[in-house]
DNA sequence: TTTATTCCTTGAGATTATTTTAAGTTTTGG
DNA sequence: CCAAAACTTAAAATAATCTCAAGGAATAAA
């Protein structure tokens, strides 16, 4: 999913040209010629970076940063500033300020300093994905379809075997060593069982197929 | 504790005016004149931030920034360079760099964009927000839906855990190192026991279920 | 410093969730 | 159609978490 950015700024050439830019560098943007929804658009969309500029119709832009700080917004902000006096590029760090872009800007600076943040705000996710299956490893959670679902600590060991493993035959002797970690004091049965609550479990109307049996062999999931 | 930032400049005199200024500001420093001891200051010290000067001798300065990535290293760079040029600037943050400041430097600038990196990169804000959950710095206190509440010590510290890390799982062997600073001589359980009263604080009612115990695994809040 | 109060840790038992076992049922391939 | 394998179900066993209460530690008040 793409990353969006959204941007203030009231002088319409600029906000096209930032837009146009950041489109084609393959965010998607949401602009604003002034402060009034920007608050709105925050707790509705899930906003990744703010471009401000800083002599908005009615609030200033820096200011308006500060009031979203104090009220706990903490969305990195690049202001886009034709207030280029040193002791205006530190009021606007003051404030709450993450960088601060000049005007006139380099256009190639303005996407070097985005996706610079970015990159450092928005870590990618760490994720396993296969098919419409993903596994969340911040908090060791699947999610089928942008559906997460609940799996227990055996179940999501269990899955996450198959799915590091797609395509290739797993057999019950291999899972119990993989998942339960031991092959001596439980039988092969215990699987089946497992397996039977995973499947449930990732699909309930058993319409997807994910876990197929190899009679004699063992699970192949694909 | 102080953070602690590793300079790297081989013009004495602008290392001095950066290390004094930091001090001054507030930070621990660590200086060096070229690049052939930062990895072992990195695996050696807690490093913050990295300023980094491009002219070094020997390897130049954003292509030791690049090796680092790919080493796997991921501090946050600011360049300090002579080198201007917009392609330059994208050069440097392209080899993997936060923030550039170009020579001579305005000594208040530097200030400013290194607080507001190691405000970014610590999370350190005066106001946290989750929710209708609310962290107010200022007094270390949390509002929900507007209502103050009262926590003690321990509790405060543990919800600003959650509250910093939310939709992660935090396993009790993490959370006793993030709020009790010690995994040894204490028990697990004693996590069980501080979230109960927690939730009880946060949530009388029991309406919310801010935080669920993921089963064998820890806490996650959301 | 002493006393009072609040807070934190721990152990034990209750509760709840998960996993295994076992037994019956269905499916599969020859 | 038969035997073996897989599936289903439910009860038993296990394991994790929650709750409560007691005692100790830390803090504030006198």
């Amino acid at each position: 999913m793409n990353k969006t950015i959204l941007i203030v700024d009231d002088e319409e050439d600029i906000l096209d040209l930032m837009d146009y830019t950041l489109v084609s560098e393959g965010y998607d943007t949401i602009t604003c010629i002034d402060t009034s929804n920007v608050k709105d658009i925050l707790d509705e969309e899930n906003i990744s970076l703010i471009l401000m500029d800083r002599n908005l119709p009615g609030v200033e832009g820096s200011l308006f940063i500060e009031s979203l700080r104090n009220e706990g917004y903490s969305h990195p902000v690049i202001y886009i500033s034709a207030k280029d006096l040193s002791q205006d590029i530190v009021e606007g760090f003051d404030r709450g300020g993450d960088d601060y872009i000049t005007k006139p800007f380099n256009i190639n600076e303005l996407k070097a300093r985005v996706n610079a943040m970015i990159r450092r705000t928005n870590k990618i996710q760490d994720v396993i994905k296969y098919k419409d299956i993903i596994y969340h490893h911040a908090n060791k959670s699947f999610s089928i379809d942008g559906e997460s679902i609940k799996l227990t600590n055996l179940e999501t060991e269990l899955l996450l075997e198959f799915i590091k493993n797609p395509n290739i035959l797993l057999s019950r002797d291999v899972l119990l060593e993989c998942v339960w970690g031991d092959t001596q004091n439980r039988q092969a049965k215990t699987v089946n069982v497992a397996i039977k609550r995973l499947k449930e479990n990732i699909d309930p109307k058993g319409l997807k197929n994910y876990i197929q049996a190899i009679r004699g062999e063992g699970y192949i999931f694909c």
